[in-house]
DNA sequence: ACTTTGGATACTACTATAGTTTCCTAAGAT
DNA sequence: ATCTTAGGAAACTATAGTAGTATCCAAAGT
């Protein structure tokens, strides 16, 4: 009965093998029984972890919302970085987690789990500005973005057009993985964005 | 009743759509009802088309299947290619078919269509050490390849490491996609491959 | 010996969907 | 105007897959 640290718990090591699965195949290709079998555990003793699939499931969406939410934290709040450095941190700590989510996971959850992806949603909508709306208020105060714009509807008018982006329809149209449309739309939406001195600090770290 | 040309047939058509499906969402997502709302027929007509599911998706592999062995053989029979230059175009043909083929849409058919993850594996098997084969013998002939090596044993050697590379659970452990999974083989292989003299001819056209 | 923990597995209840059928409407034929 | 037929909407059936529960049993400690 000691106190188990976080990280090797019971608990923490079921997260992460039911994370892995649902990254590699999806909702409906992550059976309570694979998992226990997997785990090596019988259903009874995962059951007696977690009270059922959505429950582990929204453990592990709320534990990447935490690890990004913080990622980004430790970037916004490095003075040393300047708007250009500041967007490319941001960005590298999104993109990982796009390339592995696919379109066909998403239209799964939506179709077989709309709770979870309601709470992804969810998520985002209480991030993204959050986010981006410190960003561009830092990009203003050192000139690299236009002053005359409100930082707040720029960052709801990234969370919006992301949104509709990524929408599992709005990608079969397109043909685009999650990935690619967040490049895409980054590089259409800075285009429009700064300032030329703040387009210059950029074009040095985007690269075309 | 006037005869149908082959490409826009309601058969075709139909083919088609669930192609689309399928690759953009997977086995499971791809159901007859959705199917037959998309294409604006009933599930009465879908199946006056079609005896079922499974038999629309062998067509669709068989077709896919068709398509890339009559590419191959354009490339094949063209004598105006060296050798780097075929195996260029045998891979750029191959590419884009593995880029939209999911590990977890080969996982799902593995799971809930047996025999349709089947029908693709003798698909391989048949072609890659044709192709291959072929290839191998062509290199040989001008100097690309060393002459010592039996070109049908290099294809199946080829054949059965491909096989066991894109296996589901294999990607799930090496955390590649079956297309990083060929590029990254292609250079194991070539490296034991070639002889100087192929080897810079490949070089040039497959830059680091 | 007694108790506890947890694995294996049978079982239940439910959901999703492949495939079938029934009914009905509308457009063309007579 | 009536008849015929093609095909859409949707109800229905049968079945498979799986979340969640319960039962049984073996091993390890007390």
């Amino acid at each position: 009965m000691l106190p188990e640290s976080a990280a090797d718990s019971p608990n923490a090591r079921i997260l992460e093998t039911a994370r892995r699965q649902l990254f590699a195949y999806g909702y409906n290709a992550l059976t309570m029984d694979d998992l226990a079998h997997e785990l090596g555990i019988s259903k009874k003793t995962l059951y007696l972890h977690f009270p059922g699939k959505d429950a582990i499931i929204g453990l592990i969406i709320e534990g990447i919302g935490r690890t990004i939410r913080a990622e980004m934290e430790a970037v916004l709040n490095d003075a040393a970085l300047n708007f250009a450095q500041k967007l490319r941190g941001v960005v590298d700590v999104v993109a990982p987690r796009l390339a592995q989510t696919s379109p066909a996971m998403l239209r799964e959850l939506q179709r077989y789990a709309p709770r979870i992806h309601q709470k992804i949603d969810e998520l985002r909508q209480k991030n993204i500005p959050y986010v981006f709306g410190r960003l561009f208020r830092a990009g203003i105060a050192e000139g690299a973005v236009r002053a005359d714009l409100d930082p707040d509807f720029a960052a709801q008018f990234w969370l919006q057009a992301m949104r509709g982006l990524t929408h599992p329809d709005t990608l079969a149209t397109t043909h685009l993985t999650p990935r690619q449309t967040l490049e895409k739309a980054l590089e259409l939406f800075t285009g429009g964005l700064l300032t030329p001195g703040g387009r210059k600090d950029y074009e040095k770290l985007f690269p075309r």
